[in-house]
DNA sequence: CATACATTTCCATGTTTATCGAAATAATGG
DNA sequence: CCATTATTTCGATAAACATGGAAATGTATG
């Protein structure tokens, strides 16, 4: 994952809607949800919530599937572990992010270099 | 950690030029860097990467100590650890994230229920 | 105290986001 | 093909963000 990739999809969670949205595509599973459910399971308007929706889908993070009538979302949980594994990598030190608070254990660094 | 606080921190991570400023603060471990020579480091003007240094400390992602005339700049370990565990525990489903793409183990779930 | 240094704040500018009603687009059923 | 349902796109508006030079602030030194 570069780090465009990550920056987008970092975007893409942080916005109280968004992040709602996300959460809720979790809870919800493979089945995912309609647009609708979503909209009123947080109580925002279809329209704005449709441009949240899109964002998410941009960032890679949720997918869309039209089934009949209704567009059923569901979270991907490979983008968010890819977002995870960067974070866990490159922004938590050779020493403390997962485990302990200071230490030693060398993390396992990937071959991330780029920028 | 809340939402609210979720929301910031990925909001200040979501910038390409943020988003280098951790990395290199988490490379620099505990000493840290004067802010002058991340700005050097990444090629951004002194004015611009103080406001985006603001941004990351107000987001409480960074730490900022007068070392004489340098303001050094250390990463936060634990506020990094702290939007990884809420990311996992709420974002990676039931089922998917940390280890297997689709499988069965709850993942320990904490008590977030907030939003 | 005058000077140099490190960094921030101020300011003006342009860009991106967020919001939501109204209109448009898809899909289904009679 | 018309009506209904589900959702998106459009359009206008307000707010937040990003940028970088110039001026201000804080700190050390001779």
């Amino acid at each position: 994952m570069d780090a465009d990739s990550v920056v987008a999809a970092l975007g893409a969670l942080a916005q109280e809607h968004r992040l709602a949205v996300f959460r809720l595509l979790v809870q919800a599973g493979d089945e995912g949800m309609p647009a609708g459910a979503i909209a009123e399971a947080l109580g925002v308007p279809n329209s704005s919530l449709s441009f949240h929706l899109a964002q998410l889908n941009r960032a890679g993070l949720i997918k869309q599937e039209r089934q009949s009538r209704s567009l059923i979302y569901t979270a991907d949980y490979a983008a968010m572990n890819a977002l995870l594994g960067y974070l866990t990598e490159n922004c938590c030190g050779g020493a403390a992010c997962p485990a302990e608070p200071q230490g030693g254990t060398q993390a396992t660094q990937s071959q991330e270099r780029t920028a």
